[in-house]
RNA sequence: GUGAGCGUAGCUCAGUUGGUUAGAGCACCAGGUUGUGGCCCUGGGGGUCGUGGGUUCAAUUCCCAUCGCUCACCCCA
């Protein structure tokens, strides 16, 4: 049996539902905010991620679906969107038609890491990116987002922490402060934090190790060291949020893996799914643009783990779903009489109504516990005598009572139908 | 890449301290009025017990390998 890729799912038709019901919140939310949807391809030029997360991270050193194709050229499948977005951003030279753009995308991605609850090696994401101004009201506008959709959902159990990062400069001068603090305490990390120590210091403050975040504890704050602007900015996000009633944390522990952020970072994390608790996270980049070959501009998103989140609101029990109705079952006697109806079927299908009837010649008794199966609030049935005087036996599944309408007719019977819904 | 746990019907799982035809619930199919659902009842189909090898008179049960899944680490959505 040929069985699906490590770490890739089927979405089948019974998990259908909660996934629309969530696509069609993130529609709903975006388009309250004015965000327009943007779609890119699944796969794009490797340096496009290389150059625009970092050649240091994970992503890139070691979670890309990458391979050469038969030009010769080395291409992803992408691992994240924001640096596909700000691709076609600059490509299409949107920045040139509105000072501001304000796009949402809903995507699959590819990241080639062991798979465990939450993560998958095709997952999907949706997200927002504001690209062309460096408003903190922006910042505050995709928390609010994100916040927004969860909250819809009925999550309970969820948490939004946000830091800032600062500016390259104040960043360096922060991440010096840090290394002097920890040095002499090189000895006693934990073997993956001395390794953070010299890949990437800021990392360390993620440690699960007990010891490393006890000798972190005295060790300087991020946010004494930040820039004046980013200090303002970071205080408009705080009060803002507060004015909006979004409860947030201040973490200043938040760093996030990839190369790009500066200033505001957040991440919404959820109580109730397991090791991989990040739903939703995302920050400012107001240098990605001008790095990835285009104008100076500022630009500041997130990106949201659809999986994951459902998985939350399984595990929450939130998603309620209505039951799929139909509303019509014909139950037909025999074969001859099934193609006598189809007609009057298919006119009411192009009316709107669902409708299905047996394909399988089966007894009246099993076409009747398939139209109970599919909650069908009405079977017309159509017997030997019906057919013979012209016409057809209607029931209301709902409270059993039958009654008698003219065949042959499917005018009528749409108008009735019309009525009763 | 590292570590741990698990692989028995479509699904959730029992079971065999090695011994004849491997079970349950749900799902599925057929019946319980000759042409009528939900509840209930009866019956039925479906498994080479993940795969390969070893030990043994005998393996689904023990051993080894392999593949797969799950969870955790790393990292991230």
């Amino acid at each position: 049996m040929i069985k699906a890729i490590t770490g890739i799912k089927d979405i089948l038709p019974s998990e259908i539902p909660s996934w629309s019901h969530l696509e069609e919140a993130i529609h709903s939310v975006f388009k309250n905010y004015n965000y327009k949807e943007i779609r890119t391809p699944v796969f794009e030029e490797t340096t496009l991620f290389s150059r625009g997360i970092g050649e240091e991270t994970d992503i890139v050193g070691k979670e890309m679906y990458t391979f050469t194709d038969r030009s010769g050229t080395s291409v992803t499948l992408k691992p994240e969107m924001t640096a596909a977005v700000v691709r076609a951003y600059v490509e299409h030279s949107l920045g040139k038609q509105q000072p501001l753009n304000k796009l949402y995308y809903i995507s699959p991605m590819f990241r080639q890491e062991r798979p465990q609850a939450g993560r998958l090696r095709q997952f999907h994401q949706f997200g927002g990116e504001a690209i062309g101004s460096s408003s903190p009201l922006l910042d505050v506008e995709m928390i609010d987002i994100a916040y927004n959709i969860l909250n819809n959902l009925g999550l309970k159990d969820i948490l939004v922490k946000i830091n800032s990062l600062g500016i390259p400069g104040s960043r360096e001068r922060y991440k010096e402060e840090l290394r002097n603090y920890l040095a002499e305490k090189k000895e006693m990390l934990s073997e993956d934090s001395r390794r953070r120590f010299d890949k990437n210091i800021l990392r360390i403050f993620d440690s699960k190790i007990d010891n490393d975040q006890n000798l972190l504890k005295d060790a300087p704050l991020i946010l004494d060291y930040l820039d004046d602007e980013s200090k303002s900015d970071f205080d408009m996000v705080q009060s803002m949020l507060e004015r909006l009633n979004i409860p947030f944390e201040i973490d200043q522990r938040l760093v996030r893996g990839l190369d790009y952020y500066t200033k505001t970072t957040f991440e919404i994390i959820s109580g109730s799914v397991g090791s991989q608790n990040a739903l939703c996270g995302g920050g400012r980049y107001d240098l990605l643009i001008e790095q990835l070959g285009g104008e100076p501009t500022p630009g500041v998103g997130f990106a949201a783990g659809i999986e994951r989140i459902l998985l939350a609101c399984e595990n929450e029990n939130v998603l309620n779903l209505p039951e799929d109705k139909i509303d019509v079952y014909f139950v037909l006697l025999d074969n001859e009489l099934k193609i006598e109806a189809f007609e009057l079927v298919h006119n009411l299908r192009s009316a709107g109504f669902k409708v299905d009837l047996d394909y399988m010649d089966r007894s009246v008794k099993a076409q009747m516990r398939e139209a109970n199966k599919y909650s069908s609030r009405f079977v017309i049935f159509i017997g030997g005598e019906e057919y013979a005087s012209g016409k057809m036996n209607v029931k209301n599944m709902q409270d059993g009572n039958q009654f008698i309408m003219p065949l042959g007719n499917s005018e009528e019977l749409i108008k009735w139908l019309v009525e009763v819904k």
